[in-house]
Parts: C-alpha cells; sequence; structure tokens
RNA sequence: GGGCGGAUAGCUCAGCGGUAGAGCACCUGCCUUACACGCAGGGGGUCACAGGUUCGAAACCUGUUCCGCCCA
C-alpha cells in the first residue's frame, strides 16, 4: 500500500494476506503431540445458504480463539464444513426446476438427486467464499460435507448399531405434518405461535336417547375422524353418560362415550371430542380405549375419502363448510373467540397438521442420561452457564425424536423391506434378497432429519468410524460455538450421539452468542427485509471493522443490535492505528534496527507505556481464556487510541525534538509496544495488523504465527505511573484553563505551577518539556506550596493532582468571573472533601473496608485537604 | 402456567461490592507535518420502582412494574 496515504483502505490488503495465509499453510494445525491442542469444528452452515451477520459474528468469534491459541504456539485445528440442509436445499431446487416448468416427480428420484448435487457443486461453495472474506482462518484441507461419502458412512453406522441397540424404532405414530412441505417433522421444527381462533361448541346428539352432548373445539372439521367422545371420571355432571353412545353428526358415525384422566373439567363443557388419527392427545387416549383411527385429512391437507361428502376439499375450506352445516341443523352452540397457540412449520410456515403416519424414531432417553449427567458433572460446560439450566430441563423431558422425512435429499434411510414378505432389514450394506423368503428387497424411500447428520458432525468430520489420526489428535474438541437457538437441534444431540459412540463428550464448552438484531432491535429477517448482508459491510468498510464492530458490541448469550455507526468506529481504529504506524515509520532511518530494549536505566515514559502493555497483556490473556471477548477487544482498543497514540506517541515527538540522542531508544519502544499491540489486536483484526507489522522491522514471516505476548518484568513501574499520571493531570488542568478563555492553540502563554511537595515538584521538573509543549506554555515558572511566592492577581487558577497551575494573561482575565470559578471549584472540592471525611471518621469502615480503600480514602482526604486550601487562598486573593 | 434475560447519559451498550464509563450524537476551539476517518476542551445520568443485607449497593437478596425470549 501506498507510503504516502493519509487513508487506510483495507481492500486490497485484505484480499492480499487471506491468499498469502493460506499458501504458507498458516491454516493447519502444527500436528505436535508435545504442546497442548485446541480443536474447533465450526457449525457448517447450510450450502444453500449465503452468510448473514449471525454467522459473521460466530465465524469472528472462532478465529478469534484459534488465532489466539495458534500464538500460544498450540496445536490448532478449525475444521470448516457445511451441511445439506434436507428440507431447504430440496425446496430450493425445486423452486428453481419449477421456473424451467419442471416438477420433481415427473424426473423422478435419481435424476432430482443428481440435480441437487450439480447445484450444490455449483453454488454450495458460495458461503464458504464469504467465511473467507471474513478472515476466518480454517484448515480448507479438512473441509467437510454432512454428504461426503465418509459422513455419510458414519451415519449409516450410527442408524444400523442404534437400530440394532433397539434405540430406534419405527411405528404408526401423531406426528406433526407439514401439508406443504409434504414430510413429517420433528417436535423442535415446530413453532408455536399464539393465534386468534373461534372456539366452536357442537351439539352431538346421544345415539340412545334424547339429548345432547356439547364438545368444544377450535377444529371443527377433525369431529369427521371422532371416534369417542371423552369426559373425566370424576366429573358428576358426565357421571351418568360414561359407557352411553352420541351420534357425529354429518358423518352419522355412533361412538361411545369414555372417561378419562386427561380430560380438563374446566376446559369447555368438560366433554372433549375425541380424533385419534389427528390430535396427539386423543391419539393417546385412543390407544388406552383401543379406539379406531380415522383419517379424514391427507397428507396435502385436504380430505379424504373417510371425510364423506367433504373429501377433496381444502382443511379449512371443510372447516368452513361444517360449522354451517351444523348451524343449518342447530348444533352449533355457540362460537367463541379464543387465542391459543398454533404449530406452524419452521421451514415454510404453513400451519401443522398433526397426522397419523409411519415414521422412524430415535428412542431418546437412554441416549439422554449420560448426556445430562456429563453437562452435570462439568464435564461439558455451557458459556454463559445459565444455559445449562435450559439443556437440562429440556434434556429431562425429552420426547423421541421422529427422524425420517418424506424428501428425496439426504442420508436414505437403510432400512430394506422384501416386496414378498415384507420382513425388515436394516443393515450397512443393501441385501440383494431377503433372508426369509429370498425375495427381493426395496430401500426405504425416506430420508433422515438433516439434524441426524449434524449431530455426529464433531467426529464425523474427523473419521469417525475410522480411529483415525485427526480424531485421535483432535476429538473431544476444545469449543463448540454456535448461538442458543439451536442448542436443542444440535448442540444436545452432539452430546448424546458423541457420548454414546466415542465414549466421549464432542466438547469442553459450548460457548453461545446471541441473535444479531437490526438497529431497531427486531429480529433480521428476510420476509422484513431488514437483513444486513455482512458482505456488503465489507465491501464498505472492511471486514476487519465488521469483525471489530460485531466483537465489541457482544457479551455471550446476549443479544446485540447491528449498527452502521459501530462499524464505521471500528473502521475509523483501523485508520487510527495505520497511522499510528506511518508516525512510526516516517520517523524511522533507513535500515533502522531496534535496540534491544533498554530496561536497566530505562526513561519514565518507556517505563510507563510498557507498563500499561503489560497490563493489558494480561487483561487480554484472561478475558480471552474466559471467552470475554468484548472485554478484551476493548482492552486493546482503548490502549492503543489512549496511551499510546494520545499521550506516548505526542510525548515522543517532544522527546525526539529535545533530546536526540533518545532517538534510537525511543523508536525501539515505539516499534516494540507497536509490534505487541498489534499481536493484542491481531485475533480480532487480523488483516489491517498482518499488514502494519510487516510493515515494521519484524522476526518471522507473519504475524499470525508469531508469539502471543507475555508481559516484560519492569523495574520502577509504579513511581513512573504515579509521575506520568500527575503529569497527565496537570496538562489536563493546564489545557482546562486555555480553553476556559479559547485560547487559540498556537498561542503561547506563561504558566506558574505550585506543588504540594518537593517529590512531587521533582516529578514534574523530570517532564518539564512535555509540560511545556503539551500544554503550548512560553515559561513556566515551578514553585512550592509555602515559597510565598507573589500571587499575580490576572490569573486563571485550575487544580491538579498534587498541585495547581495558573495560567497567567493580563487583560484577558475577568477577576469577577474567575472569583466565580474559584469559588464553584471550592464548593466541590469541599463537597468531596467532607464525603471522604465522613468516611474515615466512621469506625467501622476502618476497621471493615479492605486497606487499599482505606489508604486510597486517606490519600484522597490529604489531596482534598490542600486543594480546598489551595482554593481557599486563591479566592482570597481575587476578593 | 413454568423458566430465562433485559431496564445505566439523547441513542446503542459496557461495568456487576469501594467517589458513574465508552462509542455515536450534542456544544466550544483548532487543517498543531501520523491521522479532520483527526486533536484539545465541555455539557449531559435520584444506574426502572419499593424494601432488605453491608461500614459502603448501579452491582448481592426479596418483591413490584414494563420489554423481550424459551418451554408447556
Amino acid at each position: 500500500m501506498s507510503e504516502l496515504s493519509a487513508q487506510y483502505s483495507p481492500h486490497e490488503v485484505e484480499k492480499k494476506w487471506y491468499t498469502f495465509w493460506k499458501d504458507h499453510g498458516y491454516f493447519k494445525p502444527n500436528m505436535k503431540n508435545d504442546v497442548p491442542m485446541f480443536s474447533i469444528v465450526m457449525p457448517p452452515p447450510n450450502v444453500t445458504g449465503v452468510l448473514h451477520v449471525g454467522h459473521a459474528l460466530n465465524n469472528t468469534w472462532q478465529d478469534i480463539l484459534i488465532r489466539f491459541h495458534r500464538m500460544l504456539g498450540e496445536n490448532t485445528l478449525w475444521l470448516p464444513g457445511t451441511d445439506h440442509a434436507g428440507i431447504h436445499t430440496q425446496m430450493k431446487v425445486e423452486e428453481l426446476l419449477r421456473s424451467r416448468n419442471i416438477e420433481r416427480r415427473e424426473l423422478g428420484r435419481d435424476t432430482f438427486v443428481q440435480e441437487v448435487w450439480q447445484w450444490k457443486e455449483k453454488y454450495g461453495g458460495e458461503i464458504l467464499r464469504q467465511v473467507e472474506k471474513l478472515g476466518a482462518s480454517v484448515d480448507w484441507e479438512r473441509l467437510r460435507f454432512t454428504m461426503d461419502e465418509g459422513l455419510s458412512k458414519a451415519v449409516t453406522e450410527v442408524f444400523v448399531r442404534l437400530y440394532e441397540e433397539g434405540l430406534i424404532y419405527r411405528g404408526h405414530y401423531i406426528t406433526n405434518w407439514c401439508v406443504s412441505c409434504r414430510t413429517a417433522l420433528s417436535d423442535i421444527e415446530v413453532e408455536h405461535e399464539d393465534e386468534t381462533g373461534a372456539l366452536t361448541y357442537i351439539r352431538y346428539p346421544m345415539a340412545d336417547g334424547p339429548g345432547y352432548v356439547t364438545v368444544a373445539t377450535t377444529r371443527p372439521e377433525t369431529m369427521l375422524g371422532d371416534t369417542a367422545v371423552a369426559v373425566h371420571p370424576d366429573d358428576s355432571r358426565w357421571a351418568g353418560f360414561v359407557g352411553r353412545q352420541v351420534r357425529i353428526p354429518l358423518i352419522n358415525r355412533i361412538v361411545p362415550i369414555i372417561a378419562d384422566t386427561y380430560v380438563d373439567p374446566a376446559y369447555g363443557t368438560g366433554a372433549v371430542k375425541v380424533t385419534p388419527a389427528h390430535d396427539p392427545n386423543d391419539f393417546q387416549m385412543g390407544q388406552r380405549h383401543d379406539l379406531q383411527q380415522i383419517q379424514v385429512i391427507g397428507e396435502d391437507g385436504t380430505m379424504t375419502e373417510y371425510a364423506g361428502a367433504y373429501q377433496s376439499l381444502d382443511r379449512y375450506e371443510t372447516r368452513r363448510r361444517v360449522v354451517k352445516d351444523l348451524e343449518s341443523l342447530g348444533l352449533v352452540e355457540k362460537q367463541e373467540d379464543l387465542v391459543h397457540s398454533v404449530g406452524h412449520c419452521e421451514k415454510c410456515g404453513t400451519t401443522i397438521e398433526p397426522l397419523l403416519s409411519l415414521q422412524w424414531f430415535v428412542k431418546v432417553e437412554p441416549l439422554a442420561r449420560p448426556a445430562l449427567e456429563a453437562v452435570r458433572r462439568g464435564e461439558v460446560r455451557f458459556v454463559p452457564d445459565r444455559f445449562e439450566k435450559i439443556y437440562t430441563s429440556w434434556m429431562e423431558n425429552i420426547r423421541d425424536w421422529c427422524i425420517s422425512r418424506q424428501i428425496w435429499w439426504g442420508h436414505r434411510i437403510p432400512a430394506y423391506y422384501c416386496v414378498e414378505c415384507e420382513s425388515v432389514v436394516v443393515a450397512r450394506q443393501a441385501p440383494s434378497r431377503c433372508d426369509v423368503c429370498g425375495g427381493s428387497m426395496r430401500q426405504d424411500d425416506d430420508v433422515l432429519d438433516t439434524w441426524f447428520s449434524s449431530a455426529l458432525w464433531p467426529f464425523s468430520t474427523l473419521g469417525w468410524p475410522e480411529k483415525t489420526q485427526d480424531l485421535q489428535m483432535f476429538y473431544p474438541t476444545s469449543v463448540l460455538s454456535t448461538a442458543y437457538d439451536i442448542i436443542f437441534f444440535w448442540v444436545s444431540r452432539m452430546i448424546m450421539q458423541g457420548i454414546h459412540f466415542t465414549g466421549e463428550k464432542p466438547f469442553e464448552t459450548v460457548l453461545l452468542h446471541g441473535l444479531v438484531r437490526d438497529s431497531q432491535g427486531r429480529k433480521m429477517s428476510k420476509s422484513v427485509g431488514n437483513g444486513v448482508d455482512p458482505m456488503d459491510v465489507i465491501e464498505q468498510y472492511g471486514a476487519d471493522a465488521l469483525r471489530m464492530a460485531l466483537v465489541l458490541s457482544s457479551a455471550p448469550g446476549n443479544d446485540q443490535r447491528y449498527s452502521d455507526e459501530r462499524v464505521q468506529a471500528a473502521s475509523h481504529f483501523a485508520n487510527k492505528i495505520y497511522n499510528a504506524v506511518r508516525y512510526v515509520r516516517i520517523n524511522l532511518p533507513d535500515n533502522f534496527v531496534p535496540d534491544p530494549l533498554n530496561l536497566d536505566t530505562p526513561h519514565i515514559e518507556d517505563v510507563w507505556i510498557m507498563h500499561k502493555l503489560n497490563q493489558t497483556v494480561e487483561k487480554m490473556t484472561n478475558w480471552l481464556q474466559e471467552f470475554e471477548f468484548g472485554q478484551a477487544a476493548r482492552a486493546i482498543y482503548d490502549f492503543l487510541w489512549d496511551d499510546y497514540c494520545d499521550w506516548y506517541i505526542e510525548l515522543t515527538k517532544i522527546r525526539m525534538r529535545e533530546e536526540p540522542r533518545q532517538i534510537p531508544q525511543v523508536l525501539s519502544t515505539l516499534i516494540h509496544v507497536a509490534e505487541q499491540s498489534l499481536k493484542l489486536l491481531h485475533p480480532f483484526m487480523p488483516f489491517v495488523t498482518e499488514e502494519l507489522w510487516q510493515s515494521l522491522p519484524h522476526n518471522g514471516e507473519s504475524i499470525m504465527v508469531a508469539e502471543w505476548p507475555k508481559p516484560l518484568s519492569l523495574t520502577g513501574q509504579d513511581r513512573a505511573m504515579e509521575i506520568v499520571g500527575r503529569v497527565q493531570s496537570l496538562i489536563r488542568a493546564g489545557r482546562n484553563l486555555r480553553a476556559e478563555i479559547n485560547l487559540p492553540p498556537g498561542q503561547r502563554v506563561q504558566f506558574v505551577c505550585v506543588a504540594d511537595s518537593f517529590q512531587i515538584l521533582e516529578d514534574w521538573r523530570k517532564e518539564e518539556h512535555a509540560i511545556r509543549e503539551l500544554v503550548k506554555a512560553s515559561t513556566i515558572s515551578w514553585h512550592m506550596k509555602d515559597e510565598g511566592i507573589a500571587k499575580p492577581r490576572h490569573a486563571l487558577t485550575g487544580m491538579a493532582l498534587g498541585g495547581s497551575v495558573s495560567l497567567l494573561l493580563e487583560g484577558a482575565v475577568d477577576l469577577e468571573k474567575e472569583a466565580n470559578r474559584v469559588r464553584k471549584l471550592l464548593e466541590q472540592a469541599q463537597s468531596e472533601l467532607d464525603r471522604v471525611q465522613r468516611q474515615l471518621k466512621d469506625r467501622q469502615f476502618r476497621e471493615r473496608a479492605p486497606e487499599q480503600v482505606v489508604a486510597k480514602a486517606l490519600s484522597q482526604r490529604e489531596e482534598f485537604v490542600s486543594r480546598v486550601m489551595r482554593l481557599k487562598e486563591r479566592w482570597e486573593d481575587l476578593q
């Protein structure tokens, strides 16, 4: 990049370094056995997807961890990959085909699946290219896809073993059916939303006498499939009715009245209609009472032949007609508005139809028990830990998992049925003939839930069921970083399958991030159109800025809002450090070789900045280990901007001018601190830090494989902090006085400084040059407080730590105004003094407060006492 | 109905036992040869409410109100 440019432009830089890193193989683990291991498997995004801001945040977090641990010298693996996303991908390709007027069923299964593969090869890499743009330092040689040969083998292996262990079974049960996707879904793929519906009270005439039973329902159309009416056995209102029969109107079926404790007597009339084929609770009642199951709604959401006159009508049309027809028979008692929870398909939003069908299930409870234990014992740790409770309560009430999906794209279920005798074989290899009768075998048409293969991701990607070197080396993985909304879908299932099949937990830490919302706090969504495309942001501000902005406003488990201003601020930060390094380089003679740092007789300013750097190193190392990325980012941001740029660099300008002999020492410190802080910043902003690190004298090929900074041992750092602290305070007070009367920055004026002690006077005078330049003084006269110097009346006086400073300017000072200003300062100081006095007079405080707190109060008292005195004197002088 | 999270400066958020912080926005003055994507200075907050614990509470405990999420 151009030497002269005063502005940092990220684009060419980011592209250049990613290629450099990749070509040098830095993304690969070092495969050393004698160093700690650190591994992450990337949560695989959908192949069909494009990167959203949530991915950007998650991948930034992972990259921070990976780069940090890599710089610590650990054997570090970040494994990338994508997920085949069964239903989603199938829908997408179907849509594409439809635009060419082709229906999936016309093509046939094999051709369609080929189409999807072609689509995947062509477009499926898009999201990975975006991950690259973000700067993710993943090992591309280990890229995996859930439908790769090896991973598919793992899926078959797991299915067969679970089946053999009796943990997978097939049966007719009520499942959540999406009439639009035409497939069964698991319970957690259903999203519940409150909707206003009508509660219809329907009279079922008694079949064996006069009268009727009134039942209430929100789904009147299901009455066509009713096979009983149920009441609570203890409900006295209905005591005489149990065992009698009613006639279901419209369909004219005679059904019994049964007693079941499931019925809530407080709800509706206390009598409920029972539709075993269309409601999960009714299904169970049906099992208990051996009721008939009559399916009146079909897979496509229209009525079946069992719906009589309503056959082929849409389910909602049927609802309207049934109510109308019942009304004309005088059988609708009333309709009430009712807000109730309605299930919707997570993928397409269609209202779920509970339907009786033949599906495969995983018996989850035996798998859940050890998974629950592992978390309870702390082998798997959630960050933040409150999510452990959410995990636990879900796992404790776990229900069986419907895993078959009536689609074509995915892992086909390795179950084979004999065409002749209907025997079932579940096997790793397709059997050629039926064992029982020798008939030919047909494979199950369905595929597995995508989450079934995702559950194996931490070990299938490393080669399981083979005992590969990768599996031995990198499993269990170190951290799984993901959003809290897929704890049930994914995290819990990985823990279950991981423990069951490898005998070990799949990861040590589950690190959870929140949702990235839009600037108004709304969830980003395609339909609202409020989504932010990270690629646009990168285009505008660079990946570093996006990363830094996301990290600065994130905390584990918390939602955050995306804001463009934050990204802007982060890009300004990139520009700031670019210019700081530019300053260093401009001052660097050709072929300058930094001196080894002189830590024996160092300059106070150097010790000060080195100590501040040490503190930053310590804080950041701790915070990164605790996954507090936001805190760590803030620490380096503040250090570089406030301490390094605003103070240290400004001080070096003066020192290099006033004390040319020190130039090599100054430059060496400037370079050292820049280099170390670039390393600290590197996990957050990899590109700009590499660019700048390379442009300074350095050892090694790349900052990304440089060593993570350690605190350097120093001497005299406490004194340096004290002195520089006082100097800063004095300079701020002096500048404040100038601003008070709007002095032009260039105009030099006289200052008088009065110290509370000789020590302080000495300390100030050590930094006399710096003070003079930074307050733009023409001259400064230095005094001790009791010297009895002539006190100039035409002055502005301000308070600093350890003394006071006065600006002398004949004619520019309004004495009355100054007296008022001093009085205000005095009042302030007095009230602060009172507060500390009060505290120190309290015996309880002196006895119970920690030593440091009392010491601090004591020194504050000292400071305020003398400040009050100084201000009093000054005020009297002005009278 | 159960559980969880949030309520702090105009906005977005950090702090989570020792005198209230940042970024942006606002006001004043500056193109001071690293940076105007900047510098210096400034204004602005009974830290939702009510009790309690403590020498000391924005922070810990209890309850209340509002907002959001998850589960049933």
